[in-house]
DNA sequence: ATCGGCTTTCTTGACATCGAGATACCGGTC
DNA sequence: GACCGGTATCTCGATGTCAAGAAAGCCGAT
């Protein structure tokens, strides 16, 4: 089955053969890939009343284990997102009650951002409906295939995710 | 080498010991890497004095040959946007002289977006940049692996670009 | 001919993100 | 015990995106 962008890679070999373009087979797939489950996304989180940026935050949180709590500095590095960005969620999560601010007793400058037992209940929800969703997308690759492009694709992302990036 | 999927998933296994997490083994990277490729390419760009957007739209143009002109339709379906955003970028780029808008002659409903000379040129120079530095990121593998990897990424993405998603 | 449904593009208002700088605090050094 | 580079978080202005709907034109069926 063709995708678009076999459609694009044999555009550029028709516009300029005089340049390689075999990177675009993998990343350029794996940026239009993300920006189709992002949509994907919107729409299963939307019947719990998140957005997707909500669920990114409120899981991070929910992941850390009792008592639910990180540093906003923690949750950048968890999200991708900036520090200013990342401020911005936490007002509007607590002032939905998803979330709240505490001061860190060890670091003055710091916070500690806990998670309510109703965000709790929430990112519980939403994680059950997420993965339903994706081991339907996920249908159309067997088990070993599965296996063979998480392998292919922690070898592209550890670079990023372990050298200060 | 272990990345940030490995830790998230881990730390569900943990938390919710009852639930099977193994689409996220996948998709969590898949998106991941794609916020990483988003802010290496942004760097990429703006040596040539371009945003990731505007060589979207640019090169989607570049792409299609002379004489280089596609409907803001056509455009939708590449970039992945909405149309509100594509009528902004074009309106964008049209100020900055990179493209121009013309009616179609065969539908008076309907407008074509046309690439410049000098469009052209920073297209042509930023896809330069932009495959190099996407050859140094794919280095961590073999020529083999690439293929596999692009492979099992467009049974993912043939679904989404041939179904009306 | 004309009606109604469908496309195509643009408009609008709300909103989330980024980047740079400000502020407060930590920890080690002299 | 005062300094100083480094760190953590927040503030602020500019900007890009989305969703929904409006406006204009196309086309097939009656």
């Amino acid at each position: 089955m063709e995708d678009e962008v076999d459609r694009l890679v044999a555009a550029w070999r028709r516009e300029r053969p005089d340049l390689d373009v075999e990177p675009l087979e993998v990343l350029s797939r794996v940026s239009r890939l993300a920006r189709h489950l992002d949509r994907a996304r919107r729409l299963a989180f939307s019947e719990h009343g998140l957005e997707p940026w909500e669920f990114d935050v409120l899981t991070a949180l929910r992941r850390a284990g009792t008592p639910y709590q990180l540093s906003p500095g923690q949750l950048l590095t968890q999200t991708l997102v900036t520090s200013g960005t990342m401020t911005n969620r936490i007002d509007r999560l607590a002032k939905k009650g998803l979330v709240e601010r505490l001061p860190d007793p060890s670091d003055r400058r710091g916070v500690l951002v806990r998670l309510t037992d109703e965000g709790r209940d929430r990112a519980d929800q939403a994680l059950a409906g997420l993965l339903d969703q994706e081991r339907a997308i996920l249908a159309e690759l067997s088990r070993t295939q599965r296996g063979e492009l998480a392998g292919l694709l922690r070898q592209l992302t550890a670079p990023f995710d372990n050298i200060p990036g």
